[in-house]
DNA sequence: TTGGTTTTGGTCATGTCAACAATAACCTCA
DNA sequence: TGAGGTTATTGTTGACATGACCAAAACCAA
């Protein structure tokens, strides 16, 4: 049995050339919650391969930089922004034809910002676009590379963590009423909750949600004025999760 | 604002060694629970750097194999298992410095394997080990490159995969008693779990545990002899949580 | 047979949660 | 100004989940 370690079998004279070479990208799959409906932003692809399609953003990573910090600066390069909501690292993906150029390894990034519409029209607009994800997870856009599975990725990570941890605040701006709160888990889960039960599990979360005093500007629709809140700082413990059926059935088929 | 895809900005003819060439590992962490405490297997090194210190099991990635192969072969290479009960993915490490001789990014992935004395035995067994996992959390067991940081985010991986999904009968064999599955979650979350309520629990979720008829023979203790039971299909969905406090305070600090 | 040990089943009180009803506070339009 | 519509919030209720605890069952060793 042969036995390597983390660098493998490296003489203490080392040629780097004689291992195989991967260059390492870092895509970042760039999240918001608009209309009720979760979107992700798209660039077009202006060089061959892939010429014309829609691909997620991203780039090299420098020999300088951590993974972190590539993926913080592909956003900024992207969208503007300095420093998003939410960016995590959620997978890395290295099949030998994913690029049909050479040996890429390409790690993915999640982020997910609050308002991006005024981001983008800022960006070079020509070439980025706001699109809903359930286009892409329909098949109907097709996407370079092998994007489609890594958003595919990004997403169920996103339902997930949004179960286990407080990742919904994250969509949502500084201060928010529950009605967006809930419209961000309804839009990524594609259930209805209701409202009254929303608002007791959420506030009643040990530091979930704080109230403002202050109460937002009903809709053209009028109703009455909901209350303000920001995000606590304890968003990061026990989550929602899915609301299940009273009478569940209990069969085991 | 500089735009950039996927790949960068790669002319159509483009030469490999102008963009930042790197070296692509993949390291496995390998677990397992063995009294009632987890356990991970390490090697020790053989040449510099880092000689003599123990590390976790990898190697290099094959231009021709997905990660996914990469981190079978290397598990297969190092325990001689061909399949784990689970092997996953959980993270990617690249910051500049983490290899003293050159630029190295690793993928993290998460093994778990059910009696592994028997394999550790057949193995080389003079450099390689089971760790209890407390020594590497505790700082007391130095390893090489930041292969602590990695062990700790698997760990934590781990106790989170536990409370979302049904990763505790990926520790188990294939036939199991209910104490041995408490015992995973007992060592993994560092609680006494109560036996009745436990079963409970396991045993009303939907397809999470299947008694077989059989039962196992008592420890030398004595004492009723335990029902068998092997792992249902649907241990994906909503797992267990940790027990809390009846009587939980909950004042807001 | 007796005492020890482990598993399994039962009870009870409490807490959680979904479903639904009712009220409060705004809007627009007549 | 009032009526009807809309949305947010509070209340109530019943089903279920869960933790604490107890008791019985089924084995061992002596």
């Amino acid at each position: 049995m042969k036995r390597t370690t983390s660098s493998g079998e490296v003489p203490t004279g080392y040629d780097p050339l004689q291992f195989p070479a991967f260059a390492v990208t870092v895509d970042v799959v760039i999240l918001t919650v608009s209309d009720g409906a979760l979107h992700l932003l798209l660039v077009r692809r202006g060089e061959s391969p892939f010429e014309g399609m829609w691909a997620i953003p991203g780039g090299f990573k420098r020999p300088t930089e951590t993974l972190d910090e590539a993926a913080r600066r592909e956003l900024r390069e992207e969208t503007g922004v300095d420093v998003a909501s939410l960016l995590v690292q959620f997978g890395a993906f290295g099949d030998p034809q994913r690029d049909p150029r050479m040996n890429v390894v390409t790690i993915g990034y999640l982020a997910v910002i609050r308002d991006v519409g005024a981001i983008v029209a800022g960006s070079d607009a020509a070439d980025a676009a706001l699109i809903p994800v359930s286009e892409v997870l329909d098949g109907k856009l097709e996407l370079a590379f092998d994007h489609r599975r890594i958003v595919c990725d990004a997403i169920e990570r996103v339902r997930v963590e949004l179960a286990v941890s407080g990742i919904a605040t994250a969509f949502v701006g500084t201060t928010f009423t529950l009605a967006e709160l809930r419209g961000v888990y309804e839009g990524l889960w594609g259930v209805q909750l209701d409202a009254a039960n929303f608002r007791r599990r959420v506030v009643n979360k040990d530091g979930w949600v704080i109230p403002t005093g202050r109460r937002a500007r009903p809709g053209l629709a009028g109703g009455r004025p909901a209350e303000l809140f920001r995000v606590g700082r304890a968003w990061n413990h026990s989550g929602l999760t899915h609301p299940q059926r009273n009478h569940q059935e209990r069969e085991v088929e």
